[in-house]
DNA sequence: TTGTACGCGTTATCAT
DNA sequence: ATGATAACGCGTACAA
């Protein structure tokens, strides 16, 4: 009958109550000890003993309910297996990680509608806060980006002056960067292979293509602009479609996995790559260097980007009276042999004969 | 002066007590009518317009409080980059979200210390399961893995008989898969470029790769093994150190990033790929496809290995009860251009002429 | 069906 | 310094 309250929890666990009761202490003296704030030499020791004896964890979800914050962060982007998105979450990850915080993915498959629902789950104050780094933006998108139940920062384009936390980069000027470097080895058909036009970033592109192409007074022929989607399938689809109907002598790519696609429609059609075609991707993420030839991409600053947007989000939760933000990440063009005679792949690291960690059975090999 | 409660919390949202006074009923009843059970139909329309009007939203939070559950997952790879764990990182996360839950992502490093920390954390309680995939195992570090406090799932390979639900592979076997290949392609002098032999699987895999050299009666030059990391940069470097020593006309590689390090080596040392030398990497990642050639890579189902790894710990939190289980994905290899006469990055698609949406405005191309 | 009251496990307040 | 007690916001016995 009416024991007021157990000093265990349902499944056995121990609480402040247990390690209170053995200490011969009230909770509020144990939790005191616990928490490092008070407590006499004599009570510190009594609870810290108790504590350790009967191995007592506190309750992550208790003290969250009392102290209004979960210490987790949420990511949400289009797809979490994108190399710009791994990038951009590892950067992001090591930044929360470092505050003590834990990093939570949501893949969004770049729909609006499970943007805005995610949006919309802030308000259940499971997490902190959120970084988003939407593909698509509608107008009520934007409005619930704008009233978001909890702090939130955009990685990305977003209208002018919105009132939103957001590090943005110029994609537009970045495919400048790759047209400017094309004209300038001397290329006259210049292809682009961009993703969707109803994204930010695919309108963005195409504006800086056509921008680029007219500021060197060239004519662009339609035929040699292609549209699929960021992936590398519909990327290769695209490739292959421009290759059928046009004869670019180079490609920019509005993605690397794109860029990959375009690459392989190159080989199989026969086109060398950089002497028939020159190819500039875009992203420079680390697939940029492990393709043959290695490819020449824009970077983008993704971990950069995402490193930023870690710390502003950090910086709203600690203080969310500041004034919204906008940061700028600028673009940078890595030249690589894809588009340029520049060494490729060599060899990067010359055997060293002196050490002899990395190879235990064989040490009469050098010669 | 005591009014007992507020209504509302602290910077304003609603609670039940906000709906429960504006409906006019206990909190109770809004609470039931929330939860879609019980109340009268009257009941349930004053508080769902209660509800609606003031823009109610639960607290996930107080609720995980009372239901002791979080319905967060927690993943726990050493790199959240490598293709292997996005692949199954992607696996788990859609099985994850399919069951209304999310995923929490935890880079290790590799590192026992890190995971142990984690595996101790879930005494916390903040997430309801975790799945982990160590590459490095320790006794403490399996005996927290058998006594940990929440459900655990791993993927990999543990002691035979660890009483911890896993799901795991024969990457033995997938080494001899890989060998047997080479060798009925007629490949005499076969490397084996690996990760470090410290890690689970980089033990097997030189194991595996004994065997399966034994298996076909070829005498194992010492000098045609080399062991890295599992990453590009590393792998690439022993393989430099290899080919600085030894001849080899086929090269198998611990997986598809060493296995990229090591094309580049090749390529680099001015060996062809295939004819001069034979390529085969491990995990069959979405990297082995991007390459040229492509590679041939033996299939660990690390995207199936996650579904199922996924489910079993659905299945645990669902019923703690259950005895441990282990399931096994088979290896299977994946035969390319890197490693056999077989088409390499061929024409995928045929351009749709009759598909006139991806390319807009040029209708006079097909010409 | 409805309302009262308690418990989830913690931290904070306020007397003492 | 310490202890009783009130929150945090929710779900749910239990009694009416």
């Amino acid at each position: 009958m009416g024991r007021k309250r157990l000093q265990e929890t349902g499944d056995g666990r121990p609480t402040v109550h247990t390690v209170a009761a053995r200490a011969g202490v009230s909770i509020a003296s144990a939790s005191r000890v616990l928490n490092g704030v008070g407590g006499s030499p004599e009570t510190i020791r009594k609870v810290r003993a108790a504590a350790a004896e009967v191995g007592y964890v506190p309750n992550a979800i208790a003290r969250s309910l009392q102290s209004q914050r979960t210490d987790l962060i949420a990511l949400a982007v289009e797809d979490i297996g994108n190399p710009v998105y791994v990038e951009m979450m590892r950067a992001i990850e090591s930044v929360v990680a470092a505050s003590g915080r834990q990093l939570l993915v949501h893949a969004t498959g770049g729909q609006v509608a499970n943007e805005t629902a995610l949006l919309r789950r802030l308000a259940h104050r499971y997490v902190d806060g959120m970084i988003v780094s939407p593909i698509r933006v509608t107008d009520d998108h934007l409005a619930a980006l704008v009233d978001s139940p909890a702090p939130v920062v955009v990685v990305g384009q977003l209208g002018a002056d919105a009132p939103v936390d957001n590090v943005r980069t110029d994609s537009r000027a970045g495919v400048g960067l790759a047209v400017d470097h094309l004209v300038a080895a001397g290329r006259q058909r210049i292809g682009f292979v961009n993703g969707p036009l109803d994204t930010v970033p695919g309108a963005a592109r195409d504006a800086g293509f056509r921008a680029a192409l007219a500021g060197h007074g060239i004519d662009l022929d339609e035929r040699l602009v292609e549209v699929g989607d960021f992936q590398y399938v519909a990327g290769r689809a695209a490739a292959e479609r421009l290759l059928a109907r046009a004869r670019p002598d180079a490609l920019v790519c509005a993605n690397d996995l794109i860029a990959v696609g375009a690459l392989h429609a190159l080989l199989a059609a026969g086109r060398r790559v950089p002497e028939d075609v020159a190819l500039v991707g875009m992203d420079d993420t680390e697939l940029a260097r492990m393709m043959f030839p290695q490819l020449s991409s824009v970077s983008l600053g993704s971990a950069e980007r995402g490193r930023r947007a870690a710390e502003l989000l950090l910086q709203r939760i600690a203080d969310p009276a500041l004034p919204p933000r906008r940061e700028q990440v600028a673009p940078h063009l890595a030249v690589r042999a894809s588009s340029a005679a520049v060494p490729d792949v060599g060899p990067l690291f010359v055997p060293a004969p002196t050490d002899p960690a990395p190879a235990p059975r064989t040490p009469e090999v050098t010669a």
